[in-house]
DNA sequence: TTGAAAGCGCTAACAG
DNA sequence: CTGTTAGCGCTTTCAA
C-alpha cells in the first residue's frame, strides 16, 4: 500500500496542496464543493496526515513523557493509569520511563525526552535525587513540567502531592479514637520527605490528643518490605510488650506486622491493632483485612496530566503560566486490623 | 533559550548545513579540523537535533506502541517493565496505551498509533476481540507488529507466548504427585485461549495419570477474581466433600479458595492443596504461602521487545520478514500451599 | 573536502 | 474561492 499524501490528493483532483490541506480542516474560505470532493478521495484513499511532517510544522507532538520510578508497583501502576486515562482523553500519548529510583537515570530519562521534543514531562522525583539543576533546567527551558507524588519544595513548578503529614495524622488519630494508647510507627528511611511527613504527622496526632511521643516507638524499615513489618515486629514486642497499635508506613510492611503477629498468636485487633498506608490491593484479602490510607492514584494520574495540559496550552498561547499545587485528599479505610470506634 | 539548528552552526561557523550536519555524523569526507570545530561549538551551544525533522527525513521515529489489556495489574505491569526497560536499552520509546479489554478502543488505539507513524506495536489481545480484521490491516500496510500473551493463531505475524497448556499440564501433575486424587479446577469465562489451554492442560494431566477427568469438578470463575474463588470453594464442597485439590486459574482465585478453606478450618494443604497460576507477589504473603506457576511477565516483555526490533529493522532494510512464535518456559514454584512430594 | 539543492509532508500568509 | 510560495530542520546526492 502506497503513502497518500496530500500532493497525491492535489493532483488527482487538479487542485493545490493548500487546497486540500483547507478542504479536510473545514476551512470557511472554501467551497462545499471542494470540499466534498477533497474529502471523499481522502476517504476513499485512506489518507492519513503524516504526523512527523505535522509535528514539524506545529512543533508539538501530542506526546508527553511520564518518568515513573517503579513501574511495578501498585501506586504507581494506577497513576500510569489515570496519566494514560487522561491523556487519551484529550488526544495525547503518554511515553513511559522509569528511572528506577536512580538519579542518573532520572537525569538521562529527562534529556532523552527533551531531545525527542516532548510536549511536557511528568515526573515523580527518585529517591536518590538530590540536586534539581536537572530539572530547574528545563524549567528554563520553557518545557512544561508536573511533579507528582515525590516532590521538593525547592521546584518552582506545578505539583500534585498527597497531605502525607494529614494522612499520617488520620491514621494515628484513627487508632487512637478506637483505643490504643501505646502507638508503634515504623517509617521508611531517613531522607525522603514522603515518609518525614508520614512521621510528622503520626507525632502530631499522638501530641494533639496529649499522648507522649515516645521516640523508641519508632523504627525504621529500611525497604519498606513485607520482610522489614514481619522481622520489626518481633523487636518491637521484645522492647514494648505492651503495644497495642502500629502504625504502618506501607500496607507491604502492615501485612508483614500482621502476619507476624498471628504467628505469634496475638489477636488482631483486640491485643494489636494495626493501620498501613496505602490501600493497595492485597489490604483486601489479608486476614484479618486490613485497615488503611486511601491513596488515590488513578486521580493524582489523572489530575497530573490535566495540570501538565493546561501549562501546555498556556505557553503555547503565549500566556502567563501560573503554577499550581493541588493535594489530593486521602481518607482512612476502616476494615477489621482495627477495632470499631 | 533560543533554538539551536543546523543552519545556526553553519551560519556562524561560515559553513554549509549540510557540512555540518556531516560533520556531526562523521562522515569520513569531511576534514577533522571542521568536524572538530563544528562538534566544538555545537558542544557549547548545546546543539540538540530537531527529532521532527529527523523522523520526518528518515521515516521513523524510533517510537514504538504497546497496547495494554489492563494496566494495572502485576503480570501486565511486569510486561510493561520488560518492553520499557528492553526498549531503552536500544533506544527506542514505549508509547503505553490500555484497550480496557474492549475491542472497540483496541481498534481505535492501533488506529491512533498507525497515525502516529510509529515504527510498531506490541499487542496482546482483548479478551473481547473477536474478528481480526483490524490486525490484518496493519499487516498489510507492513507495520511490524508482535503479539504477546494473548494471541490468535489465525493472525500471521511473530507472538510470544507461555504454553498455558504445558503450564497447566505442569501445575495439575504437581497436584497429582504430591497425593492429590480429587482435583477440581476453577477456571476462567469460555473463550479466552488462555482459560481454555490451561483446562486443556488440567485435563490432559488427569488422564496421563490415569484419573477419570470428571466435569463436575470443573467450575467458572467469571471474574477471576478474589471473590469468584471465595465463594466457588463453598460450592465446590458442598458439591464433592471429599475434594483434595485445587487447581485455580490465577493466584487471586486461589487465595480466594485458601482464605474460604481457612474459614472453614478446612487443613491446606494435609486436606486440600492449592495451586494457582501467575506468581503473583501476593501468593508470597498469604498463609500458608501458594504454591503456583511462575509466568514471566518480565522476560516476556523483553522477549516481544525484541522480536518486534528485530522486524522493524528487517523491514527498514528490505529484508524478508519472517515471523517467529516464541515460547517461554514456565515453571512450578512450589510453597506451602501443596503437600512435599 | 565542501556546498548547493532537492525534498520529506504539511501549513499558513498572502496574492490573485 | 483557490493557488503560490515559503519554510519547519534535517539528510543526502551530486556537482564543484
Amino acid at each position: 500500500m502506497l503513502k497518500v499524501t496530500l500532493k497525491k490528493i492535489a493532483s488527482t483532483l487538479g487542485v493545490s496542496t493548500a487546497t486540500v490541506s483547507k478542504a479536510l480542516k473545514d476551512y470557511p474560505d472554501i467551497s462545499e464543493k471542494t470540499k466534498r470532493k477533497v474529502k471523499s478521495l481522502a476517504v476513499s484513499l485512506n489518507y492519513k496526515p503524516n504526523s512527523f511532517a505535522q509535528s514539524l510544522r506545529n512543533q508539538e507532538s501530542k506526546t508527553i513523557g511520564l518518568i515513573i520510578p517503579e513501574i511495578v508497583h501498585h501506586f504507581f501502576s494506577n497513576i500510569i493509569n489515570g496519566v494514560i486515562n487522561a491523556a487519551t482523553r484529550k488526544g495525547y500519548f503518554v511515553i513511559v520511563l522509569q528511572s528506577d529510583e536512580s538519579y542518573e537515570s532520572e537525569k538521562k530519562q529527562i534529556q532523552l525526552l527533551i531531545e525527542k521534543n516532548i510536549d511536557g514531562i511528568l515526573l515523580s522525583l527518585s529517591d536518590k535525587t538530590v540536586d534539581y539543576k536537572h530539572i530547574k533546567q528545563i524549567i528554563n527551558q520553557d518545557v512544561p513540567i508536573v511533579l507528582y507524588d515525590k516532590i521538593s519544595k525547592s521546584i518552582n513548578c506545578s505539583k500534585v502531592i498527597i497531605d502525607d503529614k494529614k494522612a499520617a495524622f488520620n491514621a494515628t488519630e484513627y487508632l487512637i479514637k478506637t483505643g490504643c494508647k501505646k502507638i508503634a510507627h515504623i517509617r521508611g528511611p531517613l531522607k525522603p520527605q514522603t515518609t518525614i511527613d508520614r512521621f510528622i504527622g503520626y507525632k502530631k496526632a499522638l501530641e494533639e490528643h496529649n499522648i507522649p511521643f515516645d521516640k523508641t516507638l519508632v523504627y525504621i524499615g529500611e525497604n519498606l518490605s513485607y520482610e522489614d513489618g514481619y522481622n520489626l515486629m518481633d523487636q518491637i514486642i521484645d522492647d514494648h510488650p505492651d503495644i497495642d497499635g502500629v502504625f504502618a508506613s506501607t500496607d507491604l510492611v502492615a501485612t508483614g506486622v500482621l502476619t507476624r503477629l498471628k504467628e505469634k498468636n496475638i489477636d488482631i485487633p483486640e491485643k494489636v491493632s494495626i493501620i498501613g498506608f496505602s490501600n493497595w490491593f492485597l489490604s483486601k484479602i489479608t486476614s484479618p483485612t486490613l485497615s488503611t490510607i486511601d491513596q488515590p492514584g488513578y486521580e493524582m494520574g489523572m489530575k497530573a496530566f490535566n495540570l501538565l495540559h493546561k501549562e501546555i496550552n498556556q505557553i503555547k498561547q503565549g500566556m502567563p503560566v501560573n503554577h499550581e499545587v493541588m493535594e489530593i485528599s486521602t481518607k482512612v479505610i476502616p476494615r477489621n486490623s482495627t477495632k470499631s470506634i
